[in-house]
DNA sequence: TTCCCCATGAGACTCATTCTCAATTGGGAT
DNA sequence: ATCCCAATTGAGAATGAGTCTCATGGGGAA
C-alpha cells in the first residue's frame, strides 16, 4: 500500500489543460488501489457500488486521458474487453495468460526486448510500441 | 498461384462431421487465394460482388470453422476488427504493423520462439500459443 | 461572486460479431 | 433415383464494448 503519487494525477491534467474533478479523481484512485487487470465495466461497477456518481462514459473518457499520460495501462486480451492497470513505477512488462485458470502472470525480459528491435531494424523500422502475450498453460 | 489443397476442406468438413457446401467451399477459396490480411466484410463483400450466394453469418462461421482447423490465421490488430489470412504451408510467424502506412509485415525469429518458451518454463509454464505484434515506423 | 467554458451523465448510437428461427439442402438409407 | 431429416443457410434481430450527443452542472481565472 505505498502511498506515493501524491499530485501526480493533478500535473497531467494541468498539463494537458483539463480540469481537475471527483471523478477523474475517482477513476484513477479506483485503478491505482487495485494491482489487477481490471475491465472498464469492472471499475465502473466499483466505483458506483461505493456510492461514487459517475458515468460510463466518463470512466472511459477518463481512462483515455489516464492511458495518453502513462498512468495506466491498456491491454486488449482478445477477448473483447480491454484490461487496465496502474503503471505507479512505468517498469515496462509483458503478460502471460494461462488458459487454464485465466491468471495473467507479468514478465520482462531484456534480451527479449533487444531481439524485438533488431528485428525492426532488418526491416528498416524501429519499434513504436508492442503487444506480447504468451498464452500458457502449467508444466505437468 | 499454387494449385495445392485439393481435398483439404473436404477432408476437414468430414472430420468435423460437417457438411460440405457450396458456401463454405466459396469462403475457403476467397481466403486461400488472396495472401493478404483481411477482414471479414471484406470477404463478404468480395465474395458478394462475385455474383456469389452467402451471408455475413455463413462467412463468420465458415471462417470459425477453418480458424478451428489451422487453415486460417485469425488476427486481432486491437482496431476492432479482426483480420485472417490463410495457412498454406503453415508457416508460423508474427507481425509488424507500420503505425504510419498500416502496412503489415511479417517476420518469423527463431531466437524469439525459443527465448517465448524459456520465459513460460521459468514460470513453471509452457507456451500454448502466442500474440506477438510490433508496432513500428520507418527508420529516418 | 461572476462568468465562461469545460466536464458530466443518460441514453442514443456505432459497428463487428453472434444469435434466432423458418426455409432450404446435403447426403446416407432405401 | 428418391426420401427424409438433421445440418445449414440467410435475413434481420440481438448483443455488447465503446463512443457520441447535448442539455445541465461546476471548476477556476479574474
Amino acid at each position: 500500500m505505498a502511498e506515493q503519487t501524491p499530485e501526480i494525477l493533478t500535473g497531467i491534467l494541468h498539463k494537458e489543460g483539463l480540469r481537475y474533478t471527483a471523478q477523474r479523481e475517482a477513476v484513477w484512485d479506483e485503478i491505482r488501489q487495485s494491482q489487477e487487470h481490471r475491465d472498464a465495466e469492472d471499475i465502473y461497477l466499483s466505483l458506483r457500488t461505493k456510492g461514487i456518481q459517475v458515468s460510463r462514459a466518463t470512466v472511459y473518457r477518463t481512462i483515455d486521458v489516464l492511458v495518453k499520460n502513462k498512468l495506466v495501462r491498456k491491454m486488449d486480451v482478445g477477448d473483447g474487453r480491454c484490461r487496465y492497470e496502474p503503471r505507479l513505477d512505468d517498469n515496462h512488462h509483458d503478460h502471460m495468460i494461462c488458459t487454464e485458470t485465466g491468471d495473467i502472470i507479468e514478465f520482462f525480459n531484456e534480451e527479449l526486448e533487444l531481439l524485438q528491435e533488431k528485428i525492426a531494424r532488418k526491416h528498416g523500422y524501429t519499434v513504436v510500441r508492442h503487444v506480447h502475450q504468451l498464452f500458457v498453460k502449467p508444466i505437468k
